[in-house]
DNA sequence: TAATTCATCCCCCTTCAGGGGGATTTACAA
DNA sequence: TTGTAAATCCCCCTGAAGGGGGATGAATTA
């Protein structure tokens, strides 16, 4: 893991001050500028004082909505790059994370590994949306299995796999080698980090 | 396979001529009393006059309706066993035979073969469901997955199956060996009729 | 008692899934 | 123009799935 220049700012916007502090703890050791904010007005008073480059941002923070505060960053600062941080995997807050092209999203239960790798890839100009929560909202929204996720024809394998299929037999529906499919299928593991059949399922069929 | 005593009375009641020969020529060469109707008048009229002891009922019968026919006979005469032999696996007219508690359902498209182990199971006192009709029918209505297909064992075998455990894991998980595992996935498979794992997730899944 | 069912276990075999590396071409965007 | 992403293909490997044969003891039922 290789992070971008550590000229790079930081501002972690979160009421929870032992996680607040955990997380900027964590980025010092990569990023000399971390700000600590823990509340919606101040978080509003750093930015325009600060300019950050990249905002971790909770979604339940007193006073102001993190979903409002993301929406005004979006039209006043469009060029501040957010990560929502949260708890809870809760379908509207990622779609309304998402409506506002927010570039990552990362679960406050995953391992901090991968919150790392959520800011190399948003700093690097990727988007990055935390694989545990595609449930009820990535991947059958064209838009983000298109952007985000899964490429059309990873799609087209996806949804063979789903009804049972074998590499083997895709692979001749699709008009394409046997190797192909199995990179499609490697590919579609990876990106809804699932790894077998079952789970690709499961995860699919949750989503109504 | 050996078919119980001769002195059974069989009737066919079905309006397809050809298949109602053909199944009377095929039940000829092991029961001594085979009667045949081709409507539902006529079958009422058979009944009253035969007693018979098992009768062999299409639910797609001119002028009355299989199952309202079924339900008549369920009432007037309880004793005679019934198998409804159609083509059609439609859920509502399984579970209306089921709910008629009629002692056996085979499919037309299914080998003779089955229709003989029908018919010497339901003889002998026991049901018998054609293997191709589970889908939103019986898995997980515990009366008959008791009595028609899995074993409590199976079934919880089944269930951890779906839930994309491999069988080692299930082994530990239940305490018995690797080989048990398979031999229930193996059984499993067997009854529910299908041939992987994606199938028997999807089969399931389907029931609501 | 004899027959059947259930739960348990065993061996064999083949195929495929799953995951680790790649590469190439085309096309589009910075 | 240079790079990135998508679509396509390749090789290698391990382990598990899937399916074919069994067997055995205990319990239940005819």
């Amino acid at each position: 893991m290789t992070l971008p220049a550590n000229s790079t700012q930081i501002l972690i916007a979160d009421d929870h001050r032992l996680f607040n502090d955990a997380i900027a703890g964590l980025l010092r050791s990569s990023f000399h500028s971390v700000q600590q904010v823990f509340d919606g007005n101040s978080l509003l008073f750093s930015v325009q004082k600060n300019m950050p480059d990249l905002l971790l941002l909770d979604i339940n923070l007193p006073k102001l909505n993190g979903i409002e505060i993301a929406s005004k960053l979006r039209k006043d600062y469009p060029d501040i790059k957010i990560i929502v941080v949260t708890m809870y995997n809760q379908a509207h807050v990622v779609e309304s994370a998402i409506a506002l092209n927010i570039e990552g999203y990362v679960l406050k239960d995953s391992p901090s590994q991968l919150l790392l790798e959520a800011i190399e890839k948003v700093l690097s100009g990727q988007k990055f949306f935390d694989p545990k929560l595609h449930k009820k909202v990535i991947i059958n929204d064209d838009a983000f299995t298109n952007q985000l996720l899964l490429t059309k024809r990873e799609r087209e394998v996806a949804e063979k796999l789903i009804a049972g299929k074998k590499a083997e037999t895709i692979a001749q529906e699709m008009g394409v080698g046997y190797e192909t499919v199995k990179s499609y299928r490697k590919n579609i593991y990876l990106k809804l980090g699932v790894n077998s059949l079952a789970e690709l399922i499961n995860l699919m069929r949750d989503l109504e």
